[in-house]
DNA sequence: TAAGAATATGTCAAATTCGACATATGCGCA
DNA sequence: TGCGCATATGTCGAATTTGACATATTCTTA
């Protein structure tokens, strides 16, 4: 695993005790990760492009704001559920949903 | 919402009450139980296409029979984490994933 | 049709994720 | 600099999802 996906992951609420343990991730975790920076990152352009505070965002989904940032970071304690529950609420369409996970920035997949 | 689409969800473990109550879905909701079942029906061909049994997947994601049972026919205890997870155990990519959700068979997105 | 294998359904205590709250950090701008 | 607003982080009891088990149903195939 490169280092720039690392920094990537550690920035995004992944904490990473060692080098060593971090490498133990195993493909399917990464993909599992990487899947879910996707959709949280859809999730911050969609509500930005709303022009909503992530309380705003909080309120129409009936959660708090604190949660908001966790699904948008990535946070190990929210789910997928959450994070497509809250895409759909922002009116982001099932295709659009599966074009935010199958674009991937990295290389291969 | 259709007849035909409602018969698909009974028959996928959604328990609808009343005609009236199952009508009273949001186009939320009913997205979110369409990009499950899709999800539900990809998990479904990749075991089968790998000539596993439910209990075989099962052991492989440290699960029982019953709850991958119940992600294939998209039951509502189950989320979306566990069923893209086993997935992703089966070795389907996020790129496919991404297309099983995007691929819808209706007519609209 | 009978028997065995695979799949489906219902329930429960344990584990995970939830919203809420407190509080910290960042980010303009007066 | 300091103030106000937005976002991030840590923690907790409540709510949801979990694997496991029992059991029912469906599918093969002899």
């Amino acid at each position: 695993m490169k280092a720039a996906k690392r920094k990537q992951l550690e920035a995004s609420g992944w904490k990473v005790g060692s080098a060593a343990e971090f490498l133990e991730l195993t493909d399917e975790e990464a993909a599992y990760i990487e899947l879910k920076l996707n959709l949280a990152k859809r999730l911050k352009e969609a509500r930005t492009k709303r022009r909503l505070t992530q309380k705003d965002l909080a309120v129409r989904i009936d959660s708090s704001q604190s949660r908001v940032a966790k699904m948008e970071t990535g946070d190990p304690s929210v789910s997928l559920d959450l994070l497509i529950k809250s895409l759909l609420a922002l009116g982001v369409s099932n295709n659009d949903i599966g074009k935010a996970i199958t674009n991937n920035n990295s290389k291969a997949a």
